[in-house]
DNA sequence: AACATTTGATACTATAACGGTATCATTTGT
DNA sequence: ACAAATGATACCGTTATAGTATCAAATGTT
């Protein structure tokens, strides 16, 4: 399951969306999408490191889409806030030392299955989203 | 992430398996599994109340399978022990509400995702997972 | 230069979940 | 009666989650 962290990302996204290409404070930005002012505020420090918004300081700073909306999916954000969630299992973990590995038919199903699933979060981009909200 | 749990579940669910339709003591399947006596006793209580495992107390009592190998899948074991593990996000979490529901696409569409992903595990049966081990 | 506005970095907190252990009750075959 | 086995439940230490709070640094405006 992803976090409330990863779920709030995609909607303050969604909302960051809307304001187009203008530098948007993380007070409008809670403002708009009813996160909360600080928790918003961890939210896109994160995205900002991992570089999926831009942001900038002092008066008229803010925040930004880094990328096209049609190129930023789902699949980015999650990775970016929240990697377990679509992590199958410890074993299939990035880093991750298994004893199994090669042995382990179990494990080389369930990569099947995560590869699939990352797939399909991939093809999920932001610009598919904003029709509902 | 499956937990721990789950991913002993399938372990010993297969170590089971190879002691075709006899009762298995926990103690045996500890033995074979490698996995902690008492651990392994919580989660083959869950997998008996799920209905997963056939048990049965006393002397010569112990644990068997309860279906056939290429009918047990995956699914069955994870929704069984974990299922927030395969849930994508709270809003689709069986009996839980959402305020969002028909209006939100993020819903919607990760919902699809979800279904895909239970239709890969249901797809692996525990048969298919006897061959290397 | 001073100030206000904004993000960056980090520390903190309460609660829940995870990974496992321990204990005792109950059932049942000999 | 006894031993072997599961059933039920409570417990415990550690980690993760969901936030909150504080201060530092950057930057536009006056």
């Amino acid at each position: 399951m992803i976090t409330r962290e990863t779920d709030y990302a995609v909607r303050a996204l969604l909302s960051l969306a809307d304001f187009k290409d203008r530098m948007v404070s993380a007070n409008e930005l809670a403002e708009a999408s009813g996160i909360p002012y600080r928790f918003l505020r961890g939210i896109m420090l994160k995205l900002s490191k991992s570089r999926l918004v831009y942001s900038s300081r002092g008066p008229n700073g803010g925040i930004s889409m880094a990328y096209p909306l049609n190129e930023l999916s789902l699949l980015h954000i999650v990775l970016a806030l929240d990697p377990d969630s679509v992590t199958l299992n410890l074993c299939l973990k990035p880093g991750e030392y298994c004893q199994r590995d090669g042995t382990c038919i179990v494990h080389d199903k369930l990569k099947e299955v995560q590869e699939k699933l990352h797939n399909e979060l991939a093809a999920i981009k932001i610009s598919s989203l904003l029709v509902k909200k």
